[in-house]
DNA sequence: CGCCAAGTTGACAAGTCTCAATGTAAGTGG
DNA sequence: CCACTTACATTGAGACTTGTCAACTTGGCG
């Protein structure tokens, strides 16, 4: 957008929320806003950075912050009363976090590499909601999506062939990554553990990474390193995404 | 259960939402209001009855009305591309529907049996929502027990085995049925096709009418009819709902 | 450089899907 | 009111995907 990259990436292009200026005012979420609107919300949000593996929010607790995501990666999970936790979703820049929960939060958050959040506490967003109208919408905006994902992972896990998960996801984090302003043409990032992938796609692992190793076999995807996946060809993944069998 | 099948259908506790009167005032979203705000809401509502198999909302349609149903039951879908549609969710009395949809519907939504339903253009509901910040935060509410429960269908779809889904769900619906007043000894009401059921699981129809038939041997359910299902021991339902193997 | 965590791959068993036949309840028309 | 028709549910046999267990390889990090 502003052509200016001015922001010289230190290192990783992904720290930074794509190649995009670290500025909080050019995250999607505040983009939505009035200029009015926009510079209050700026103003009351606290940045705070985190750690790698840290403990962001804990399923159960109460849910008096919201959050966005201004670097990093994030894991969300649920913990089943005996068996090992269901993972729910990944949070990347700009996603926020916390509106979807009422009074507690409905599911964990872990830092998969260390970043940056910015927080805003509950009290503070309900009075902000009054003056601005417009703020109340994008939030109301951010809870629907939420619940659209979610839905969508139903169709994923509900219906879906190992194949099928696997492409579907593929093409979901490269639809997000670009939404992120990132180029195309480079490779997704997927820093989580591939233990993570799978427990979100209803996988077990080994069958997770056979998968991985078919589609490179096939030559629909190529992995640089661990953390990152090439699509050579979205269309074929497309195809195996929708279409059923084989 | 009783000898004669007085199949009268007025008298069909499953109706009137659990022997409950049929008053709009008394459903809980509408309980939780303020007497001032109850009445406006009341007032503007729509009550409209539908038939069995009457399709009330269309995936993708623009979503400009919210619905509460007040007697039957509804089944929620999404349509995959080319395969067989997916059940995401079924409504009993007292359920709102629309809540979390922002400009266009998520799923369809179809008639189980014919009821009736109340409706209310969102329209009307934002000028309300401006009077009444409690009808608001009751929307709120609506919307992140909606996501609540898409998040527990995750944990369903996710990580679990056809038994435990089948412990998992009888269990759910026998809460939702009791939160809706009924007689914690009544047979639970699922008036849904097998198939929804299934798909509903993420099982295929035989797979789910075997592990039926299975509990029904060890005697942990009966079925009386097949809409209705009688669950014998819940705790041993709660073990196999929770507990991984066999 | 070596250790340990994480990922990959193999062999086998188990659970679920597929296809198909049978049984049963509901709905329709004579 | 009964026979007929249809839709739905149940059950069976076999194939196949996926899960399980375990060995092996890789790669990050001290």
């Amino acid at each position: 957008m502003s052509g200016t990259k001015s922001e010289t990436p230190p290192s990783n292009p992904h720290r930074s929320a794509g190649g995009r200026p670290d500025k909080l005012s050019d995250f999607p979420l505040l983009r939505s806003l009035q200029d009015r609107c926009r510079a209050a919300v700026v103003k009351a949000l606290q940045e705070r950075p985190f750690d790698k593996h840290a403990l962001l929010v804990s399923e159960g607790a109460e849910a008096d912050e919201l959050f966005m995501l201004l670097e990093g990666a994030i894991v969300l999970w649920k913990t089943r009363p005996d068996r090992h936790a269901q993972v729910t979703g990944f949070l990347f820049p700009g996603d926020v976090m916390g509106a979807a929960n009422d009074s507690r939060y409905l599911y964990s958050a872990r830092a998969v590499v260390r970043g940056r959040l910015a927080s805003l506490p509950k009290r503070q967003l309900a009075d902000l909601g009054d003056s601005y109208p417009d703020l109340r919408r994008a939030l109301y905006r951010s809870v629907t999506s939420d619940f659209a994902l979610a839905q969508d992972q139903l169709l994923i896990l509900g219906a879906m062939s190992a194949k099928e998960r696997v492409a579907t996801a593929l093409l979901q984090f490269d639809r997000r990554q670009r939404a992120r302003g990132m180029d195309p043409a480079a490779p997704l990032w997927l820093p989580m553990r591939r233990m993570d992938l799978a427990s979100y796609l209803g996988l077990e692992l080994p069958t997770l990474s056979r998968t991985f190793s078919r589609l490179r076999q096939d030559g629909l995807i190529s992995c640089p390193s661990t953390t990152e996946v090439s699509l050579r060809d979205r269309a074929a993944l497309a195809r195996m995404s929708c279409e059923a069998l084989e």
